[in-house]
RNA sequence: GGGCUCGUGGUCUAGGGGUUAUGACGCCACCUUGACAUGGUGGAGAUCGCAGGUUCAAUUCCUGCCGAGCCCA
């Protein structure tokens, strides 16, 4: 026996954190993916973050049990590839820089105001790649990718390109969300509702037999625009109207002043008078009337967010002002009976939270609607870890009922990689693999002339490119999500790296958050199955969000935030964290901790709920929790640290005593619970079982029990600690990375972390023949809690004899170990 | 307003048609035993959100309601 080899008492942030400080120099090599490996490929698709200048702890805790993922696999044998990605495309980082400058956007020199997002994106990046280690991510980082580089953009022009071809990409002129403030075409998944105060008009109209009808509406400004008068065709009241005309109630510019009267089972009879005017595009509602109707659409509003020429006297102004102005005009005219104040919800734009305007646009779109039986079916190749969180992919899939629109009217993102013909008949594209940005670009060489429409291939551009005129290049950009949507493509080689591609697509794992099912995962495996008809994944792992204490969503205005950095670094240098947050009852309530850091809180994550529920995230319950068991596994380390390892771990000597190979028959089981729990990717289940053996049964029933023998130098006793000691550090490695390569490196100058052989199990290589082991350990563990019940019930301490204590007899193997370990006489 | 998910001791959580419902934190009591008092041992504490229904039997299945979350209109 020797001293410890362990001078700390206990794990601490500071140690961590220090180990934290050389781990990438250290062992950071492991993490490297080789894709020429023999082994096993397992691609796992990251979620690249958006660096917005906080990362929102639920995130990490994620991102974290990814790295779980990642470093269980590597154990498991196969090459595993985490990679490290950002995604830096998208108008947050554009309105970020607007709100630094103070200037809009569209008052900037295109180039200057990207090079400022750039720069600014870059701070805010790196400030995530110092989280992303703190946290103990096991990503390739030297193979870092950003969604705004030009390899990945190429990529993303090149899938565009490539889906334009095979007609899966088609241009049209249809009715879109439009945020005129912005001025940018948005996806109704980027649309929120806000209420708001509008007035609710009553505005009388005549109909050719000048009968007067009243239509409430909260849009007057929107009459030019109207394309059908609708009631519901069971309303008494309106029978004798339907077919009539009905003339509009302010003048028109360049359209018939009438509209014909049409009977639609959408109006609602009790809402207002129940007489609808349905314009081009109020809501989504007369989009689908229109559509439904075949009617003409009128363009009031125009892309500054001005009506048009169209509106009459209202025309130039902006919509607000418009509607002032009509109802002046209706109110001078007498056109008015009412006016209300009325609560509305509008719906307005999430990131500028502008009012919303559908406007007809000539845009970009990726057919979707063709397809969605496929994907369905795509989807059931597809293992969902948890399974029941595929409804939130089926539910979504099953209310899509218009194309996907890609383009946008904003400048940080990846450029739509076309130019047109002076006639505006055919288009040039880029060969694949180059970036290219049509605003300011020639296309490049090897680009190809298409038909605009039927997409026929005309000819080579530097060939032929005095047939097009004067090109112009395509201003507009694409959707974020178009290029988040190419992750798993890009980092499995897709066009770079065929090889590797043909091995690791579909790709092995995408890990991610169940809110963005509806974007990133739908769009990716809407683009897996128009390119290749295949599942874009293997395994799809879909976890919850991290909440309150109490179970809400965490948001700025609640003030219930808890910032990552403030638990990682709870506790280095001895500073607790503290923490002010709004509770349910809206009282201010502290939560304190002393220590927490990257370790207790993987851990927390990984034991504390099943993967797919919501979690709550209460920085004084993780410690609380879980602080304790890295300190039983710590101590439980130091002990065994006292005792020289022996060389051979893997051969266990001869004539084991039946306690050691009853405790590794127990181990036994759990690692190939562990194994088995690592290769269903159930976090879960393999953390619980290491946990509890760990903490439990192992010192509390086994190294009790070895002591006595372990303080003489028994061979065995030593042995059987060390064996479970260094592999207990292996199979929790992934869970707790630093604190396992401390120890492990401590004790047996090896670290664990880089280890990528699961444990052996040990009992199959015993000689002996032991009948039922597995039946001796609810007897042992019931003994000795009688034991230490007698004790206690006696008052006296765990060490002092006792005596007329009767073995019972499916433990007579032990007698002698009991004996020992009780001081029974 | 609609769809989906969740609702288990004070708190967090496992489980799942059938004997005394899992574990942890907290609480109470006891124990300084040569790894660990930021520890150990023992104990109290739940009619499994509420109301109906199916069943010999439900906390588990079904329906409605309530609460939380996500999504949509």
């Amino acid at each position: 026996m020797n001293k410890p080899k362990i001078s700390e008492k206990r794990w601490s942030i500071d140690l961590e954190k220090n180990i934290q400080e050389n781990h990438y120099e250290e062992v950071g090599k492991c993490y490297s993916f080789d894709s020429n490996s023999k082994k096993e490929s397992f691609v796992i698709d990251t979620p690249p973050p958006y660096p917005s200048g906080t990362w929102h702890i639920g995130a990490v805790a994620q991102y974290s049990m990814i790295d779980v993922i990642a470093r269980s696999q590597r154990l498991l044998g196969k090459e595993v590839f985490f990679p490290w990605g950002v995604d830096r495309n998208g108008i947050n980082i554009e309105f970020t820089v607007e709100k630094n400058t103070g200037k809009k956007m569209k008052t900037f020199e295109r180039g200057k105001f990207i090079d400022l997002c750039a720069e600014t994106i870059e701070k805010y990046t790196q400030e995530m790649r110092n989280t992303a280690k703190r946290v103990g991510l096991s990503c390739d980082f030297d193979k870092e990718y950003l969604t705004d580089s030009p390899e990945y953009r190429a990529l993303t022009q090149s899938i565009f390109v490539e889906l334009f071809k095979k007609g899966e990409i088609i241009e049209d002129l249809r009715p879109n969300i439009y945020d005129p403030i912005e001025g940018t075409t948005i996806a109704e998944a980027e649309v929120q509702r806000v209420e708001r105060n509008t007035k609710l008009c009553d505005v009388k109209w005549l109909t050719e037999d000048d009968e007067e009808i009243i239509i409430t509406t909260t849009r007057p400004e929107m009459i030019c625009a109207c394309g059908v008068v609708v009631v519901h065709p069971e309303d008494e009241r309106y029978q004798k109207i339907i077919g009539k005309n009905i003339n509009l109630p302010i003048a028109v510019n360049e359209r018939p002043n009438f509209v014909q009267i049409l009977a639609h089972p959408s109006v609602k009879m009790e809402f207002g008078s129940g007489v609808l005017m349905v314009c081009s595009f109020g809501d989504q509602n007369d989009v689908s009337i229109f559509r439904e109707l075949r009617l003409k659409p009128f363009q009031a509003i125009d892309l500054d967010g001005k009506m048009t020429f169209l509106s009459g006297e209202l025309s130039g102004l902006n919509v607000y002002d418009a509607r002032k102005k009509a109802i002046e005009i209706l109110t001078n005219n007498d056109k008015i009976s009412s006016i209300i104040e009325h609560s509305q919800e509008i719906p307005v734009s999430e990131r500028g939270n502008n009012p919303i305007e559908i406007i007809l646009l000539k845009e970009w779109y990726v057919r979707q609607t063709h397809i969605q039986e496929r994907l369905f079916e795509l989807s059931n190749d597809t293992n969902f870890i948890p399974k029941r969180n595929k409804q939130f992919l089926n539910d979504w899939m099953d209310g899509i009922s218009i194309d996907w629109p890609i383009s946008r009217r904003r400048w940080y993102h990846t450029e739509i990689p076309i130019w047109y013909s002076e006639d505006g008949t055919k288009v040039v594209v880029p060969p694949s693999g180059i970036y290219v940005r049509p605003w300011v670009d020639k296309p490049p060489e090897g680009s190809e002339i298409l038909d605009r429409l039927t997409r026929d291939f005309i000819g080579h551009y530097y060939e032929n490119s005095h047939q097009l005129g004067t090109i112009k290049g395509e201003d507009k950009v694409f959707d974020t999500w178009m290029d988040s949507s190419n992750s798993n493509l890009y980092v499995s080689g897709y066009k770079n790296n065929k090889k590797l591609f043909s091995k690791s697509f579909p790709t092995a794992l995408r890990p991610q958050g169940k809110d963005i099912v509806r974007t990133w995962l739908y769009y990716t495996m809407l683009k897996s199955a128009l390119l290749f008809d295949k599942p874009a994944f293997k395994n799809i792992w879909i976890d919850g969000l991290g909440m309150d204490p109490w179970g809400r969503k965490m948001s700025k205005s609640l003030g219930n935030g808890i910032d990552a950095n403030s638990v990682l670094e709870c506790g280095v240098g001895g500073k607790t964290g503290s923490w002010k947050i709004k509770g349910p009852n809206g009282k201010q309530v502290q939560l304190k901790a002393n220590k927490i850091g990257s370790e207790c809180f993987r851990l927390w994550k990984a034991c504390d709920a099943q993967v797919g529920d919501d979690f709550h995230i209460n920085p004084e319950e993780i410690e609380s929790k879980y602080f304790g068991v890295l300190t039983k596994i710590f101590n439980v380390a130091r002990f065994a640290s006292q005792f020289d390892s022996p060389e051979d771990l893997d051969n266990p000597p001869n004539d084991l005593p039946i306690e050691d190979v009853w405790i590794l028959n127990e181990f036994d089981a759990v690692l190939n619970k562990v194994k088995n729990a690592w290769e269903e990717i159930d976090i879960y289940t393999a953390a619980q079982t290491i946990k509890n053996f760990s903490t439990g049964i192992f010192p509390s029933h086994w190294l009790e029990m070895a002591k006595t023998r372990l303080y003489d130098y028994d061979i065995h006793a030593t042995w059987t600690l060390h064996k479970i000691v260094r592999d207990t550090l292996t199979i929790f490695s992934p869970i707790c990375p630093f604190f396992s390569h401390f120890l492990s490196m401590k004790l047996y100058n090896t670290s664990a972390v880089t280890q990528t052989i699961f444990p052996q199990t040990i009992i199959k290589k015993l000689p002996y023949n032991y009948d039922n082991l597995d039946g001796i350990t609810i007897p042992l563990m019931d003994f000795n809690s009688y034991i230490w019940k007698i004790k206690k019930e006696n008052n006296i301490s765990l060490k002092s004899p006792i005596s007329d204590i009767e073995i019972p007899e499916n433990l007579a193997q032990l007698k002698e170990a009991l004996t020992k370990m009780h001081n029974l006489e």
